[in-house]
DNA sequence: CTGAAAGCGCTTACAG
DNA sequence: CTGAAAGCGCTTACAG
C-alpha cells in the first residue's frame, strides 16, 4: 500500500506538504506542486479512507436504508426506482452509497442497524421510512445524524408523493365513469403508511360524491401480483356485482386483472381495473392498465440532494410531489345492468 | 461521542483492557469484564468503525458493483435478484455493502471506482462482471483484492449461469414443436456477454437440428419491454411466416407477445412467443410466457459465500448454474400452413 | 511557503 | 490478568 509517507520521501518533501498539495490548499510553489503530483503519479497513490474518516470525520459514505418489511423488497418498483435516484445523485457528489435493510419490530430497528448509524462510518441517511410500527429515522435523529425522510414519519426533512391526491384521483375517476360498485384491493393497516394515505384519498372522494366508503368491499394483499389476483377472486366471488376494482399497487392491478379475465370477466367492459405507481408494466399489459403516477424516482433523487443539503448545512425545505391520473384502456363506464 | 477512553474512564480500566474485552479476548477476570460491560451499557458505546478500520485493515464493507451500462440497471430483474441474494447473505455475515456503479468505456472503469478500490475501505468485492468492453474486476484482480465474478470474464473464481444451456433448451423447445421459421429478438454483441453465450446456445441447437441459424432473421433490442415491441414488429413485417419468436430477455419477448397481439396474432395458435428470465410478469403475461429459469437469487448469494470464503483465506470452487425450461402457454405447435 | 508534532479511535505485541 | 506504548494513515493548527 502506498501511503502519505512513501510518496513524501520520493517528492523529497514532508507529508505534511504532500497532504497539502492533495487537498489544494493554496500557499505553496508550483515547483513542489509538481515533485508532489509526479511522486502521487509515479506511485499511484490513492488516499485511505479510513486514515481520513478518523482524521476529519468525514467518510464520504450515505446509508440508504430500507426497512425489511416483507420478502422482497427490491422487486418493489418504488425501491428501485428511490435507489435509482439516491444512486445518482451521491455518485455525482463522489459519495458512496451503503445500503441498509434493516429488519424492524415494534421495539425498533435492529442493532447492526443501530450500530452502523453509530459507527462513524456514515455521514448521512435517507430513509424510506412507511412502516407504521417503527421509524428508522427517529435513532438518527436522537444521534444527531443527519437524515432525510421519504416517508409519512414526522420528520424534519422528508419528500413524500401525494397518495391522498393519488387516492382521490383515482377514486374521482372511477366516480365521474359512473361506477359504484368498486371492490377495494389494499394491504394491511401496519404495513404501509403511503397505503393508508391512499386509503384516506379514496375516502374521501367517495365522501365528496355522497358514497359510503366503508361500504365498499376490500381485501388485503401483500403487493405481489399473487395477492392481487387471489384478492380479486374473493371480491368477485363475494360481490358478483362489482363494476370496478381498485388495487392500490400497479403488481396487485395487474394480479386482479388476470383473475378476472380468469372468471370471464372482459375489461374494461365488463369490469374497470385500476392500479397505482405507474410502473413499466403498467404501459404493457393487457388491456394497458389506468393508474396513478407518483414520480417515484424523483423521490430518491430530491431526498439525496436534501440531505447533501443538510450535510453542508443548509436547512432545505420539505417536499410533496403531486401525483398524476394516467388514463389508460383498463377502465371505462360501466355496463347498464337493468335497462 | 463515545470512546474507548471513556469506556475505560468510567470502567476504572485501561482502554486496552476495554478494547481487549470487547472482542473477547480471553484472559481477564469475570469482575473486570462485569465492569467493563457495564460501562458500555450505560454510555451505549459503539467502536468507531474508521478507528478499527485504520488499526486492522477490517472495514466490515464489501462493495457490489454494477457496470453501468444502460439507464435502467436497477429495473433489470437480474440486478435485483442479485442485489437481494448479496444483500441477504453480507448482512447475515454482519457486513455492510457498498453499492457501486461504475462507468465503463474500453479504456476501463472509472476514476472514483478505481480509487474506491485501492482505499482500504471495501475487504473485497462482488461484480456483475458481463460487458464484453471491460472487465470491472480486472483493476480489483491486480490490485489483490478479493473478488468474486458473477459472468464470464474469465476470473479465477466466478458464478455463472449456463446461458449457453438455457439457449439450447429453449431453441430445442421451439423446434421440437415443429417451428422452423423463428425470430430472434437479441441485444447488441457488444453490450452483454450473457446474451451472446445464450445465442450460441441458440446456434448450436439449430445445428444439432439441421437448422441453419444464420439464416433466421435477428433483432436488436436493449433489454426494454418497449424495444421488444418494436423488434417484433419489424420482425412481423419483414418476416410475416416466422411461426415463432425468441426474445433474449422476457421483457423483450413480453413487448414482442403485445405488439404481435396488435399486429392481429393469436399467441400461440399464430405465433409461439418464448422469453427468457423466468421474471414474476412471464407467469402473469396473458398467456402465461414460456422461458428459461435461471436461478438468479441464487447467483448473488453463492458469490457472496465465495467471497467470504476467500476473504477468509479460502479458495472457492468457482460455479456453473444449471437452467431449466418453464413450459406455459405461449408456445405451441405452429399451424400447418399448406395442408 | 514548509515541516514537526499532536491527535483522530482503535488494536496488539510486549512487559510486568 | 492488566496496562503503557506504539502504530495504523491521515489532517491541521502552530511555528518558523
Amino acid at each position: 500500500m502506498t501511503t502519505l509517507a512513501k510518496v513524501a520521501k520520493r517528492a523529497g518533501v514532508s507529508i505534511a506538504t504532500v497532504s497539502k498539495v492533495l487537498s489544494n490548499t493554496p500557499y505553496f510553489t508550483e515547483e513542489t506542486r509538481q515533485k508532489v503530483m509526479l511522486a502521487v503519479e509515479e506511485l499511484g497513490y490513492v488516499p485511505n479512507l479510513a486514515g481520513r474518516a478518523l482524521s476529519t470525520g468525514k467518510t464520504h459514505i450515505i446509508a440508504l436504508v430500507f426497512p425489511y418489511v416483507y420478502d422482497t423488497i427490491f422487486t418493489d418498483p418504488l425501491v428501485q426506482h428511490i435507489l435509482e435516484g439516491v444512486e445518482a445523485e451521491s455518485s455525482s457528489q463522489g459519495y458512496n452509497l451503503l445500503l441498509s435493510t434493516p429488519q424492524v419490530s415494534p421495539s425498533g430497528p435492529d442493532d447492526n442497524y443501530l450500530r452502523l448509524l453509530q459507527s462513524g462510518y456514515i455521514e448521512g441517511v435517507v430513509a424510506l421510512d412507511n412502516v407504521p410500527t417503527t421509524s428508522v429515522l427517529a435513532p438518527a435523529r436522537e444521534k444527531k445524524i443527519p437524515s432525510v425522510a421519504i416517508g409519512y414519519w414526522e420528520h424534519e426533512f422528508s419528500v413524500v408523493s401525494n397518495d391522498h391526491l393519488g387516492g382521490e384521483q383515482i377514486m374521482e375517476h372511477l366516480i365521474e365513469l359512473g361506477h359504484r360498485d368498486i371492490g377495494i384491493i389494499t394491504v394491511a393497516e401496519d404495513l404501509n403508511y403511503s397505503i393508508s394515505q391512499r386509503m384516506e384519498g379514496l375516502r374521501s372522494a367517495c365522501t365528496a360524491n355522497g358514497i359510503d366508503f366503508d361500504s365498499l368491499p376490500q381485501q388485503e394483499g401483500d403487493f405481489s401480483i399473487e395477492s392481487g389476483a387471489t384478492c380479486a377472486s374473493k371480491l368477485l366471488e363475494q360481490f358478483p356485482d362489482l363494476t370496478a376494482i381498485i388495487g392500490l399497487n400497479d403488481r396487485m392491478a395487474l394480479g386482479a386483472m388476470q383473475k378476472a379475465r380468469q372468471m370471464g370477466r372482459t375489461i374494461p367492459d365488463d369490469l374497470s381495473i385500476v392500479g397505482y405507481d405507474d410502473i413499466p408494466n403498467a404501459q404493457y399489459s393487457v388491456p394497458p392498465l389506468t393508474t396513478i403516477n407518483q414520480q417515484a424516482p424523483e423521490l430518491g433523487r430530491i431526498a439525496t440532494r436534501m440531505l447533501f443539503d443538510l450535510i453542508n448545512g443548509g436547512q432545505p425545505a420539505s417536499v410533496i410531489l403531486p401525483t398524476e391520473l394516467i388514463l389508460r384502456e383498463s377502465s371505462a363506464q360501466p355496463k347498464l345492468r337493468y335497462q
